[in-house]
DNA sequence: ATCGTCATCCAAATCGTTTCGGATATCTAT
DNA sequence: ATAGATATCCGAAACGATTTGGATGACGAT
């Protein structure tokens, strides 16, 4: 069914060797015999076998990306948005993308010795680093090219190429833009503790508040699960036990969206009553009523550095830099404002 | 430096073929034996090269999509959710999903060519159907298996695999829906002229008017691209032209909520003074500025049955139904309203 | 006439699996 | 003792490409 080399050397009288380097453009094949061989590859419709290229070349111009099953549906606007800036950014330096879904845990680990073990990939895009990340671990130990969206926590060493937002330096800007409009009781709700980012963002809650003097209540803290859903529960559950709280600082946009859903519920005015921030910019971020103050992750930029990373390594180029800490950029809309009423504290 | 079947025939003493056959489970190889063998592919991490695999089952276990280029940036929204969901649903039945990102036109059926005569995927997912359409035409003349969300122009027959929301009844809903809230004035913004559907909902939206005994008129009715910065065009245009109009339908969320930027920005309050209408449902729908009054469709289940479809297709099975048609169900939020004021027409 | 150079071509091995068609040895029934 | 069954194993040929290491013949220089 499928035309073959074997075809078009039976067709053109050539051997199989003459015909490839006919097509690969070898210098050792008469100019002649190429283009009669072109000719032929071209009415017969040629086209080469990709996996049998890649089987001998040991080589598959394919980047690997595994996300989460949507059933831990965590974040699916930050991943999907990931996905696409990454099979953009791939396909314009010559990479397919294979993309596999998994849920976290041994499906997760299997799929990744499966792809990576099963030659299917030079190299693969991690993203949501977790504490002590079993799937860094094992590229690590395969000595696989790989990039990842995120550093290790910050009590690990981050000994692999990767590219991050300064989260904390973002936090605290949140913070510190809340402490200036007059906020003094300022929740905080984190991502997951098994997160590698979430200490990250933990300090730059802390320092936030320090840069205005603002005592750290440990009871102001809650760690969320990055849905909408969380989002709610845990702003309900603060705004419950401190009915006093004028701010909310959420870990990404999707709880944030969901503290401002609590809020309305229970008749607050975001942006007036109550004044909430986000992380990652997600498009709904923009849209929301009232439109979400938050921390801008550039998609577009991750998704392209990323995979600049991962192709000079798996070329083996003397890479140029290999981790790349992109600052934060807070995106004022209004979902926060002054604070209104009421004696300090 | 990969562990192959060579490495533990070697290892065992016995033929490669046995391995082949002890690990593939088959029972003509003694129990015992099958044990060892098992044994010595755990310890030594045996883990079979899936190219090799592929290349001489011709078959690969994987699902190709294409999707465009972010620089024509034609609803990456819509395409990211999609994208997501294939995977999560491809994964669930065994395939993996191949992604590259490739601009309309010579390119993607470049890509097409590539990936699907290279043998890299068992079948493919087409979106986005345009009228005439190329890729179509291409997959039926390789007899590929392929499915497709969306069908074919009302004008062309669609002798293929695809699911599709009925968006005709869609958008005659939307405009009945206006027309019971006294809108008789009602624009159109729809998409380009070449996509596949554009008919289905130009005729929704004649036929809603049909029903309300309201004229068509050409002038009412405007082409866009599906994004934000055409609805806000359109809308602009719309109002420009025709003040008296209180309604607008948008073929997409995009483009709906370019023309809410639109309207805001001329003073109008949307849901009061103009009524807009969107078409997909994204998350920023919900969390528009007004919340937007729109046609859900529900990705999660497209995505699963086009995978199931694909896969019916691809084992040859007596395939169930390769053709769905799903109704589409009117959400309505508040960026619809009463009519006010003014005298009719 | 002989040698070296150059241009052009190709056989065979390789990448790692799977499978077809036996081969061999053991055992059962006669 | 022999034929036929049965259990267990394996060699070799695919799948379709690339590359190594020549082979061949024509040609000019000596």
């Amino acid at each position: 069914m499928q035309i073959t080399l074997k075809d078009i050397a039976r067709e053109s009288g050539y051997s199989v060797t003459t015909v490839s380097r006919a097509l690969a453009g070898y210098d050792d094949v008469n100019e002649n015999t190429r283009r009669h061989i072109a000719t032929i590859a071209e009415t017969l419709g040629y086209q080469p076998n990709l996996l049998a290229r890649q089987l001998r070349n040991q080589r598959t111009q394919t980047i690997g990306l595994i996300t989460p099953a949507p059933d831990d549906d965590v974040g699916s606007e930050f991943f999907s948005q990931l996905l696409l800036s990454l099979s953009s950014a791939a396909s314009r330096v010559g990479y397919d993308l294979l993309v596999s879904a998994q849920s976290a845990g041994e499906p997760e680990m299997a799929a990744y010795r499966r792809i990576v073990g099963g030659n299917r990939v030079d190299g693969m895009i991690l993203a949501r680093t977790r504490k002590h990340d079993e799937r860094i671990a094992f590229l690590k130990s395969l000595n696989h090219p790989f990039a990842v969206n995120g550093r290790a926590a910050p009590d690990e060493v981050s000994d692999f190429a990767y590219i991050d937002v300064d989260s904390q330096a973002g936090i605290r800007a949140a913070v510190e833009h809340l402490t200036g409009l007059g906020h003094r009781q300022i929740g905080l709700i984190l991502p997951p503790p098994e997160m590698a980012f979430t200490e990250f963002r933990h300090n730059g809650y802390c320092e936030g508040l320090a840069a205005a003097d603002l005592p750290y209540r440990d009871e102001f803290v809650r760690y969320g699960d990055l849905m909408q859903s969380g989002g709610y529960m845990h702003a309900n559950a603060l705004l419950d036990q401190h009915p006093q709280m004028t701010a909310i600082v959420a870990c990404n946009d999707l709880m944030a969206l969901g503290a401002m859903s609590a809020a309305q519920a229970r008749g607050l005015r975001v942006g007036y009553d109550l004044s909430i921030t986000g992380f990652d910019d997600i498009p709904a971020a923009e849209y929301a009523h009232p439109p979400l103050t938050t921390i801008h992750q550039p998609m577009h930029e991750i998704g392209k550095l990323l995979v600049k990373i991962l192709d000079s390594l798996i070329r083996g180029e003397s890479t140029e830099q290999t981790q790349i800490l992109l600052s934060s950029t807070l995106v004022i809309r209004a979902s926060t404002g002054r604070r209104k009423g009421g004696a300090d504290d």
